[in-house]
DNA sequence: CAGGATCCTTTAAGATACTG
DNA sequence: CAGTATCTTAAAGGATCCTG
């Protein structure tokens, strides 16, 4: 996914990386039911490296997503928290999850039916 | 992006890959305007190749999202449409849309803000 | 026009090891 | 605990050529 896109000043399309992201989704997810630490967030979200779950939180703060609290007990413990501007685009990402919800039957349906059409194999599917 | 996830039982994480990928939310957007032929398609969603065009729009077409019709005239054309259930998810994509127009300036500013913070450089992200 | 097939480069992502 | 650094592999993606 490179930032060069040709519609470049279209905002979703500045944002696309951001919000239409895998891993940030289910971060932001996670941390919308509540603040969460560095492990605990990686156990939560569950499949994820802690290289991009520290990635994807790096980018989640500098977008101003995420908050990052540090206290500096021993050992330090950091809290990750949703923000106020995080929570809107929360409220909007889980809408994707109601969907998937709501649709994955027929989701399902669908591919079985394509995949049952002669001259089409799931399998060669890239 | 491994479809193999924990909790691969949650809808959303089965349908991640297509709800929260870029080509098919851009795709998705281009054709609930309009049904658009592959080279008019190519052109309006701009920036894309045509391996993952085609890529992509089969997934779509799989997944019962959007619709493939050939009309074999010479040369053929073929027509991709939304299909009933791909309106449905995108409405909910547009919501990504809006969000991002909405909030783009806070994100820019939160970026750079985070990015005059000492000791932090926006280069040295990844 | 609408792609499929190939080759090749770039990126994403996982695994591992190490630090304050 | 909360990461960073490094290495390696798997996958995404682009470029090009080709066909019905």
């Amino acid at each position: 996914m490179k930032p060069d896109h040709p519609e470049a000043d279209c905002p979703m399309i500045l944002l696309l990386d951001r919000v239409a992201n895998k891993w940030a989704v289910l971060i932001v997810a996670a941390l919308w039911k509540r603040p969460l630490r560095f492990n605990a967030l990686r156990r939560t979200v569950g499949g994820i490296s802690q290289k991009m779950l520290s990635q994807t939180l790096k980018g989640l703060e500098r977008d101003g997503l995420v908050s990052r609290t540090v206290t500096p007990s021993t050992p330090v413990t950091v809290e990750y928290a949703i923000t106020e501007l995080g929570k809107t685009l929360a409220i909007v990402m889980d809408e994707l999850r109601v969907w998937s919800a709501d649709h994955i039957d027929d989701v399902i349906a669908a591919r079985e039916a394509y995949d049952k059409r002669p001259g089409v194999q799931a399998s060669l599917l890239p």
